[in-house]
DNA sequence: GAGTAATAGTTGATTTTGTAACTAACAAGC
DNA sequence: GCTTGTTAGTTACAAAATCAACTATTACTC
């Protein structure tokens, strides 16, 4: 029973995106799961804290797009294995200044290592040009769903 | 205390990939939970049936690249909500054909149309020769990722 | 400055996913 | 035809994500 097949799932472009960011996305996360223990959260938390330093939870869930029940538990996480450490801000008593410590930036410095050997593994094959142009249209889409979700499409 | 900020996270493709995935699914997301109460995985299914016609689970699970624990649940779900029908095969009968229902049917078309729309909207913007290239890009990229993951990347 | 609203972050309950072990059916070798 | 190995699919249990409710603090308003 074939049904109309007007419709192209391997040209939707959700489904791609999707299928493409799992894949690639895999092989990196063996290796901070195996290497750290670390969930995708948490890895993302310390590489915010690696590259931008002292950070509130509440910028690094702004910057990264994630929740903020997330980021607590990834703090809590990190802060059991001693990666971060917190303090309650000085200006704002609700809000905690996270950074990283020497074990911290020690397995930042370590996965971000990972991370560029990984990144220029998978873009093998692929140009500079074709690179820039890919980054450049990921960051158009990321922006146009925003714009998306926000302003409309409502069927 | 800032860190080396030699690193640019919103230049890693993993990273940027999933969040353009993320947000690019989002709208779609709430679209098919809202109206069918459906997951992710379960629309999957929902439209590999659509579109093929009769298959078996382990069929979709190949061609979606989905784990065969997932493609049962989302089975299960969709039989109950009477979106499709199994019955054993007859060459093998540790498998089952599966086959959309009237119902299914209706949403499956449905469905389509709205990613139709979506999609068009998501990609308003960009040129076709943006959007073609940019959809081989990402089907490369899953192949690379494959690639790397089996035959090597082991730090 | 008292009362109300808003924000930072946490916690608990519920859902969903991931992992491993399991049943049932088939396949191959002898 | 019996043992061994493989495959399709399910189930049970553990890990993780999601959602709602909560505390503590700050901001706003009259």
């Amino acid at each position: 029973m074939p049904q109309t097949p007007v419709f192209d799932l391997q040209q939707f472009l959700p489904y791609l995106l999707n299928l493409a960011a799992e894949d690639s996305s895999l092989s990196f996360q063996r290796l901070y799961k195996n290497r750290y223990g670390m969930l995708r959260t948490e890895w993302r938390v310390l590489f915010h804290l690696g590259i931008y330093g002292r950070m509130t939870a509440r910028d690094i869930g702004q910057k990264a797009r994630i929740h903020k029940t997330k980021i607590s538990r990834a703090v809590g996480a990190l802060e059991k294995r001693r990666f971060l450490q917190r303090t309650r801000s000085q200006t704002d008593r609700r809000q905690e200044d996270l950074s990283l410590t020497k074990a911290g930036i020690a397995a930042y410095l370590d996965l971000m290592n990972v991370a560029e050997t990984y990144q220029a593994e998978l873009l093998k094959g692929f140009t500079p040009d074709e690179v820039s142009a890919l980054k450049q249209m990921l960051q158009r889409l990321s922006a146009r769903a925003d714009w998306c979700r926000q302003e409309g499409f409502r069927i």
